[in-house]
DNA sequence: CGGCCGATCCACT
DNA sequence: GTGGATCGGCCGA
């Protein structure tokens, strides 16, 4: 296994890190149970310049403090209420750059990530899995409900054995990325424009 | 201390 | 396509 190490997250260029999670693997073991997904779907938060990024004009305050430490660590934190968004930190210590997991196709423990997602197991579990728009772990907040991440595992380092991502070898090629803006910041004026969310169909 | 609101999802029409 | 759920964080008083 390759696992990736800090010197992954703690370049300087946070698009091209989203970039290049795609098709790597996201591992959990939370509860003794390990899943495991391979990542489909990513943001780009470039920290104090960004208005999206909850880090903008340096904005400091306990649940972004961890945005700020160098790269390679957890940001979860709790949307709309209910959803725990999974993010990694990347850069540099003081350049609060984070990069949103935004979907997973689950590879590993699916038995344990249907449970956890309230899912019935139905006889053809491939077409569930189908495409990115995959129901099971398609989304931001159902990343993190199929993985077990809740906001008390931000803050966790990347290359400990609680949640890590592997390189598998997956090459994605750069015309198979599909570039969008990113969804659900509209608040975000002119940066709201920005090419920053990627996604790959596995 | 109170009020507002969000990097969303799902059930329903 | 739409609206309700639901609550911690942030900001201003």
């Amino acid at each position: 296994m390759t696992k990736l190490k800090k010197d992954f997250y703690v370049r300087e260029d946070v698009v091209q890190i989203a970039k290049d999670l795609l098709g790597k693997y996201l591992f959990t073991k939370i509860d003794g149970k390990l899943t495991a997904g391979i990542i489909t779907e990513t943001e780009a938060y470039a920290g104090i310049t960004d208005k999206a990024s909850h880090a903008y004009n340096n904005r400091r305050t306990n649940r972004t403090e961890i945005m700020f430490a160098e790269g390679g660590l957890t940001y979860v934190y709790l949307c709309y209420g209910i959803h725990h968004l999974f993010n990694v930190v990347t850069n540099i210590k003081d350049v609060p750059h984070a990069v949103l997991i935004r979907a997973v196709k689950p590879v590993e423990g699916i038995d344990v990530i249907l449970k956890r997602r309230n899912i019935k197991m139905e006889e053809d579990i491939s077409l569930l899995l189908k495409n990115t728009k995959n129901k099971i772990a398609g989304g931001p907040g159902t990343v993190s409900q199929a993985l077990g991440i809740k906001t008390k595992h931000s803050g966790f380092d990347l290359t400990g054995d609680k949640i890590w991502i592997e390189d598998k070898g997956i090459k994605i090629s750069k015309k198979d990325i599909i570039t969008t803006p990113r969804i659900g910041v509209g608040y975000a004026g002119e940066d709201a424009k920005l090419l920053y969310r990627f996604v790959i169909n596995l």
